[in-house]
DNA sequence: ATCATGTTTATGGTATAACATGGGAAAACA
DNA sequence: TGTTTTCCCATGTTATACCATAAACATGAT
């Protein structure tokens, strides 16, 4: 069981009409490696499907008991959003899980879908959303940090 | 014997004329892997049924006695609802539970019920109201804190 | 570079197992 | 003995496991 490890990259895979897709091979070794499993659930600030390992949430279940009261009405609410959306994901002998119907729509992904690393988590996105998205966030970045357009250039 | 054990999802099932409603399958294989029970009492603050391991009860009672709120006059009424309240409900060979009249009528609940995972803990709604509270929480919890974003990114 | 070869990965199709749910028999209870 | 609870069988549906092929990839030799 290794210590680190970071979902990265960007992957298109095709959805089939059962709704399944292949999880990336590099993801796949990571669920293996850790012995957890993934867990999927709709992003509360985007149109995608956010990702992680169970471990993750896990964690911040125990966070929340440790921190809040049995009886928090505030425990309630989030308790309530975070793990009544989340779901395993486990992946058969092909390396493909099934997303869900409420999944699918709610990234509106139909026949293929992209994979993007983002570290501990990873987001599902239909492929002309996450281009979009792609270039927001490069102009956000580039507007907010001028000086990061040097980044990467040998000077 | 698991790692992790989260309840999850939120899972539509019917509930026949004898009270009798399936346990969703991921639920019964946290029960069976942990070697706990589900325990079910009515919320406290919601007209739902909540449920969780007995091994939580435990936890909350080690509490009660660990607490340097032993007096707090609050907390003790609040625990001895809930222990009032609670009692085991074993499902059978087919995976289903019998839920009280008692349980029942509290979350008026009549031929169908939504169970909804919230980590250590679920609740049982009847389908209309559990619509309506999705969307409170959701945007309670939005308008409050908005920065619950973020939640589930690694900070 | 180009080609050949073996390995890993992606994807379509299908068989199998698991699940939810209706119904009913046996057991416990009053 | 009537009522309730528990247990088990039967069925349609759905998800899962598995097999087979095709595509992508890495590797080494020419």
């Amino acid at each position: 069981m290794r210590k680190t490890f970071l979902f990265m990259d960007t992957v298109l895979n095709k959805v089939d009409a059962k709704g399944r897709v292949s999880l990336p091979a590099d993801y796949r070794a990571i669920v293996k490696e850790t012995g957890s499993e993934i867990v999927c659930y709709r992003s509360l600030s985007s149109p995608c499907i956010e990702g992680c390992l169970e471990d993750l949430l896990d964690k911040l279940a125990t966070q929340m008991e440790d921190s809040l009261d049995f009886f928090s009405a505030t425990q309630d609410d989030l308790t309530n959003l975070v793990f009544g959306d989340a779901k395993r994901y486990p992946f058969d002998s092909t390396g493909r899980i099934m997303l869900s119907e409420k999944l699918l729509k709610h990234a509106q992904i139909t026949d293929s879908a992209v994979f993007v690393g983002k570290g501990r988590k990873f987001q599902i996105w239909n492929p002309e959303n996450w281009e979009k998205e792609e270039k927001r966030i490069r102009e956000q970045v580039l507007k907010v940090r001028p000086s990061l357009k040097e980044v990467g250039r040998e000077s």
